[in-house]
DNA sequence: TTGTTTAATTTAAACGATTGTTTAATTTCG
DNA sequence: CGAAATTAAACAATCGTTTAAATTAAACAA
């Protein structure tokens, strides 16, 4: 038998996402997951835990990823704007359901402790984008703009696609049970459209 | 004794925003509006229908203000786009609880129902935004674009704002509580971003 | 390989609290 | 008076969590 907190851990996630914390019970979780109710207690403590855990584990897994793209050098401004965007896109389509819990709980939950772990890790994101175009504005090739906005825009992109697939698999023409075709067409279309954005919007040469 | 429907809608959409509609319970909201549990069944019928009404209450009150937008002949799509964005930032961030709500409950709640109603909203508003993009395009005054994650983009940034307002008002150094400042700071904000952005985004003689 | 012991895991059942809703009695007011 | 509004109380169902017993797994000596 392997180990069932993973088998838990990715119940929590579908659930989490699909109905919210307070809307998914704990008897929901280890239906799905295939435990005893009880497991989930003994594994970890409480659900409120559990949703820590989680978010401790799925956000560990994709925190490395961004880490070293502010350390190469080499990289121009706009080479390093694409690969965060290449990287962001990625990151949020392929665990959309995982931005989700993020972003619906963050004015919802009622912890202090996980609403802080939220907020924690959407400013370390905002920081990592801050600090490109910060570096881009300094080499004068990004023009000055809306700090706390250009990234609310990226990251908004980001969230409506996620927050809203339904509506988009809608418009798209894509069943909205088809995980793999809405990822094909949804990953290109967003990199396409967030790279012509930014660059129309950050750049230091153009008019106005 | 003033109409009960009215204190009761207005507690709900607090709590609904800030605790999410399963988060909430009847007993709550009918201790915020000062009235009797059984008030809540006896004006709207359950808890679910209460959501309805409240959806249908506040979606009628700013649904009118758009409808104009795009009879008026006279205005250049560029205008008509300004207009748009005024009006937009103003609804939302004036109206940020029931955005809040209809935003995170789109994926979450379980009533078809009201995910249809929902759904149907953002449609509307989806397709106001595109009529001004499409009309702007035939005359050659904007540029062809991602139409979906263009209007996406608009709406992202705003869902943003409204879902990590916590985020951004911590920032701009701004009192979480402070609604005045915040409004008075954000509104102006993001007005002038988005018209600048999607003036870069849309000219149709820029360069690229 | 044995049998025995100890710890970890898993289970069904029960706990008290809270949920949304209903009932039936009471009050309010035209 | 009589209909509408309001109330306190109770309803069954479900919630998260705990308990105590049962089962499995691991460790160790012979």
């Amino acid at each position: 038998m392997k180990d069932k907190r993973v088998h838990i851990l990715d119940a929590a996630e579908q659930l989490f996402a699909e109905k919210g914390f307070d809307g998914t019970s704990v008897r929901d979780i280890a239906g799905h997951a295939g435990v005893n109710l009880a497991m989930i207690s003994y594994y970890f403590g409480s659900k409120e835990k559990l949703l820590v855990a989680l978010i401790a584990h799925r956000s560990s897994y994709t925190h490395g990823i961004l880490e070293e793209l502010n350390k190469d050098e080499r990289l121009s401004p706009w080479n390093k704007m694409e690969r965060l965007i290449d990287l962001y896109v990625d990151k949020i389509v392929n665990n959309y359901k995982f931005h989700c819990i993020m972003t619906i709980h963050l004015p919802t939950i009622q912890s202090d402790d996980i609403r802080e772990m939220i907020t924690d890790i959407k400013l370390k994101n905002f920081e990592q984008i801050k600090k490109i175009i910060t570096e881009g504005q300094k080499l004068k090739v990004f023009r000055k703009v809306d700090m706390e906005l250009t990234v609310g825009c990226i990251m908004g992109t980001l969230t409506q696609v996620t927050l809203s697939k339904s509506l988009y698999c809608r418009l798209m023409h894509i069943d909205i049970h088809d995980e793999d075709t809405y990822r094909k067409k949804m990953i290109p279309k967003l990199k396409t459209h967030l790279k012509g954005l930014l660059k129309a919007h950050l750049d230091f040469d153009s008019q106005h």
